[in-house]
DNA sequence: CAAGTTGCCTAAAGGTATTAGGCAACTGCA
DNA sequence: TGCAGTTGCCTAATACCTTTAGGCAACTTG
């Protein structure tokens, strides 16, 4: 009997690039034991069940993400931090789109908590810097923001702009001037 | 033996309404005989398989809220037409999540041709009426709404918002404020 | 009311998830 | 170097979901 050398890691890594390949929610347990020529049940040593592997990918995917997301705003600030940032989310969710549904899975409170999810926040709100907005507005703008980035994203992915005339690579840069106008702008309540 | 009157129909609308019970990815062809108490197999003369269910469930949801759209806009125009349109979404994922999540299902070309797909775009293209704006600024404009109100509802219901300080009741309203301020000082490309 | 259609059933095969228990391959210590 | 303990992967088994094939009973229609 030859030992592959499983370990949680590996299996997060390698369920992470299964999922880019064949897309999130058809990553089982049994495709990765296959990847790994393994019987099924030599993962539960590894793995707490299915869900628990679901979300190990999910926290992979919001750090490198959140690490992306560092190293782009590092040195840039208003709409240049601004761009560097949403081209982040974009560039990974095109390069890893199983990886980026990974991200929003629902995880449990406790888990959310430990993520890299505050690290997205953060990120966010430090682009704000740049733009002359106090509290609560700044909370709304990061609110916002963090919508249209996972939102046009998501459609952009789901194919939902395919069909209209112009191109969304054309629409993207004009979203990010509206929204570097609108922060620059912010109406008062 | 009797019948118990299973048609495409009745099976979709149930599938919707296990779907807002249980959450869109637990509905399963199971399920929805033990609903019905009826023998599995028996749906398959009404539903070619699970994925076809799940998209009729998707078209139902679809349509379902273009219709509430359609009736929120009736009357309506600028900022007023923005608010309504918007709050049909986030309204309707409140009170239906599994049908909303089924609307984002990925539907293939030709379903997505078919589906109610088509009556969002043009119910946020007549929100665009009330602003001046014209192309193909106005097709931003409308990918930047659609991300919009995708992408907070999306989020609000992770519970992505639910940590920080302000509300989120309180955020949603200043977001159609800015996007309407937005809209209004459009910058220019 | 007979003939045809159709709706739901039984049966069966294949895939995924998960647990329990076993043996072989490593580890570390004498 | 060899032995004891640990651990990794295996076999076996159960349970559930999906899907197809074929059958009989309940409807529908003339």
């Amino acid at each position: 009997m030859v030992r592959v050398g499983l370990t949680t890691g590996r299996l997060t890594q390698a369920g992470a690039e299964l999922a880019d390949e064949v897309g999130f929610d058809q990553v089982t347990v049994s495709a990765l034991a296959r990847r790994f020529d393994v019987k099924v049940a030599s993962l539960y040593s590894h793995l707490k069940n299915s869900q628990d592997l679901k979300t190990k990918i999910a926290l992979l995917a919001l750090e490198e993400l959140a690490d992306r997301g560092a190293a782009a705003l590092a040195g840039r600030a208003g709409k240049d931090a601004l761009t560097a940032l949403a081209n982040v989310y974009r560039d990974y969710a095109r390069e890893h789109p199983g990886r980026y549904a990974a991200a929003q899975l629902r995880l449990d409170p406790e888990t959310a908590a430990a993520s890299a999810g505050g690290r997205h926040a953060q990120m966010t709100r430090a682009i704000l810097r740049g733009y002359d907005l106090t509290e609560p507005d700044q909370t709304h703008a990061v609110r916002l923001l963090g919508s249209v980035f996972h939102g046009y994203v998501s459609l952009e992915m789901a194919g939902g702009f395919s069909h209209s005339t112009p191109d969304t690579q054309e629409t993207w840069p004009r979203i990010l001037d509206a929204l570097d106008a609108l922060l620059r702008n912010w109406p008062a309540p």
